[in-house]
RNA sequence: GUGGCCGUAGCUCAGCUUGGUUAGAGCGCCUGGUUGUGGUCCAGGAGGUCGCGGGUUCAAAUCCCGUCGGUCACCCCA
């Protein structure tokens, strides 16, 4: 086999994939219970919505990105995020009022990967348009924690900044920037470069750290708008029982970024990438966009992450019960008997293929089935053997009462 | 884009330093341990161009060069 899957994706196939499964349904049901309807958008968009919304500035933008020209020259990219796409679907569709979103699916960047990034990878993701107020972002900050607890991953902290409105970055980007001039020298090349283009990312370089120690940080120039939006978000996540760290660097790698900024960050978690979910408000996304002034609020995090500093999930048996064909002329009546229960919304699985009873049994328990039901002698009597195999107890009964039977176990 | 480590059975690896008869282990897989029964145990079996190309040598998985691939880290991000 010399075709293989091309760099930094991988196959999820069974058993792992179920976990994958159960990671996008916990967190489907999760967002509904918070309001949140199914968003779809496209996998690719034109390049000019990510250029723009996340900005060309940024890492993502500059060299992460899967672009190519479609059969028209029309420049596309794969996405490396679903923000600017949901945004750019909600003002497609009117942009009118509060809406909100939830998604699920695969980023795209072009990247060296390693432990806990590909280049094909999953997120989720909800987006919450059209308010503006503090209590948007502590809801969405909460569901974000609440999808961790329920996948199991243990000790997060929740790192919480404000980085100010538009016009408390302009002020604090000119103060940085001239604060970091006055530094070049003691700066790393990325970290020179970056003074005129992007200076705030700078503070959040590890390579860095030592120099900007007492560099100024954004919540020294907060405007009151500002200060008083954050102190409604720290204390409504007081309230409902959300543990939080302030981060005074904490400022992401995307331009549409103001005011709230969080990160969700596993304690004691090995990996190099530490952060398995983040967000932050995007006020002035909408507008650089093209679309009317909407001030909006979201959240996306890694699969790919969450499953590496999970603890586990426990998923339960995968089948229902699998039916073993005791002789080859039973298979008829057992592969009958496998379409009725599955009718009926059972997970069955069988194997017709004539091996050995015990060999059956043996797959059986490899499929993780929770009982064994036996087509033998005692089909003529209308019944069948059925076993518990985490127990190790059977039964013979009439066929009719299977159903009752694996309801009762 | 930069750097470290690694490519031997489906998987995880040993063997390579001191080149030499049929290349090993564990796990997994298949079959069996008589009478229709799994997960434990026991026995047997299938499965390998030693990543690929070239070189050195009487002889290369083992030494040298190249190449492709994987992996981890930096940068940055989910």
């Amino acid at each position: 086999m010399d075709i293989r899957a091309p760099k930094g994706t991988d196959d999820i196939l069974p058993p792992e994939s179920h976990l994958w499964r159960h990671a996008v349904t916990t967190f489907d049901n999760l967002a509904q219970r918070y309001g949140y309807g199914l968003t779809l958008t496209p996998l690719f968009e034109q390049t000019e919505l990510f250029a723009r919304g996340v900005g060309e500035d940024t890492e993502v933008v500059e060299k992460q990105m899967y672009t190519f020209a479609d059969r028209k020259g029309r420049s596309l990219t794969l996405r490396p995020e679903a923000t600017a796409s949901v945004v750019r679907a909600y003002l497609s569709g009117g942009g009118d009022g509060v809406f909100k979103g939830s998604y699920s699916g695969p980023m795209f960047r072009y990247e060296r990967p390693q432990k806990g990034r590909r280049r094909q990878f999953y997120q989720v993701g909800v987006e919450y348009i059209g308010e503006a107020g503090p209590f948007a972002d502590v809801e969405v900050i909460e569901l974000g924690y609440r999808y961790l607890q329920e996948m199991g991953v243990p000790d997060v902290a929740v790192q919480l900044n404000s980085i100010g409105d538009v016009a408390d970055r302009q002020t604090f980007r000119t103060v940085l920037q001239e604060w970091l001039r006055e530094r070049q020298e003691l700066l790393s090349p990325d970290a020179r470069r970056r003074i005129e283009g992007n200076p705030m990312r700078v503070l959040d370089s590890k390579a860095d750290t030592e120099v900007t120690a007492d560099a100024p940080t954004p919540a020294e120039f907060l405007g009151s708008d500002s200060a008083a939006h954050f102190a409604v978000v720290r204390s409504g996540l007081e309230r409902i029982g959300i543990p939080y760290v302030i981060e005074p660097r904490l400022v992401r790698g995307l331009d549409y970024y103001n005011r709230t900024v969080f990160e969700y960050v596993p304690r004691q978690y090995g990996a190099a990438q530490s952060a398995v979910g983040g967000g932050g408000r995007y006020d002035g996304l909408a507008e650089v966009l093209g679309g009317r002034p909407t001030p909006g609020v979201g959240l996306a995090m890694g699969l790919d992450r969450i499953l590496l500093a999970s603890d586990g999930v426990d998923l339960g048996p995968l089948l229902d019960a699998f039916i073993v064909v005791a002789e080859p002329g039973n298979t008829s009546d057992a592969v009958g008997l496998a379409s009725r229960l599955r009718l009926e919304g059972w997970r069955i699985d069988i194997d017709p293929g004539g091996r050995s009873v015990k060999a059956q049994f043996r797959k059986a328990d490899k499929k993780d089935a929770r009982a064994a039901i036996v087509v033998g002698t005692e089909w003529v009597d209308n019944e069948v053997v059925v076993r518990d195999l985490a127990r190790g107890v059977q039964e013979v009964i009439p066929v009719e009462e299977i159903g009752q039977w694996l309801t009762n176990r």
